[in-house]
DNA sequence: ATTGCGGTTTTTGCCC
DNA sequence: GGGCAAAAACCGCAAT
């Protein structure tokens, strides 16, 4: 571990804090990117809450998403809730 | 809302998803590259809970004094001065 | 608005806050309780994730679940994604 | 994963669903109170913002001292000093 | 009255 | 798998 806090350690966790710092301001500029699609959606008549959900489902394979709706229904089925 | 699946508004619509995956994409590579500099860090020999730590303290006072400013306005609100 | 800070009107306020904080106290320990269960169950074999989902559902009228479903399945529709 | 949809697993199941309902509402109720408590200080003539401003501030040095120490410890850790 | 906004709580994903 | 940070849903308020 570098405890040599007067020396290039120090130095070198700084750049690293400067460098995170830096690249979550970017993230966060793109974070308020999509935020303005989401509102201009909207604003065409879309519904942002489906839209999300359709990205979500997008980024799942398939496979794992048929597998937790099988396990939903299972579930709904131990409940009696409608099937 | 765009009801007419076949026209327009389905094309508005596959837009609008397709440029937020792709600015999730950004956002998500500019993630990578965070995660990238706390294993470089890591592999340094930082400890990087205390490096996430660091740069959440660091974060604080700024959202902080806004809150004070904020709370400020608020009191003077709540007192009847002019805002 | 009661500005007499010396008065009556600070009494009131520090009761109304001490209260708000007794109950959310409770709320807390509610919320508490009820991970516990959710972790009873998570060790009993069951998927919690399952079991908020169905939480959720059990919550909302049927009609406006089907709603949600049929804007799903239109926007899916829209985007040639398999229906 | 318990599959016997019909057996007993069904049962534990539908008691750890009820459990949580049945906390849940009991949380909604004291959720509930703190409301009411929030509309009649509004309705003394008091600002809920600022009482939320005020409950949000004292609840954060209590969470603020434990964090500290956290660190604290992170930073005895990352010394090598003996935890 | 309706809709957008801010803040709070809940859920999700991630790293260890 | 458990704890922690980020994202999303939810709710009350305000402004129009």
């Amino acid at each position: 571990m570098p405890d040599d806090v007067g020396g290039i350690a120090a130095e070198r966790l700084k750049s690293f804090i400067e460098r995170i710092e830096r690249l979550e301001e970017e993230k966060k500029g793109i974070a308020d990117d999509i935020k303005d699609i989401y509102a201009e959606a909207k604003g065409t008549g879309f519904d942002t809450k489906i839209i999300r959900q359709i990205i979500s489902l997008r980024k799942r394979p398939r496979e794992e998403r048929q597998e937790m709706e099988a396990l939903l229904d299972l579930y709904k089925q131990a409940l009696g809730m409608d099937v």
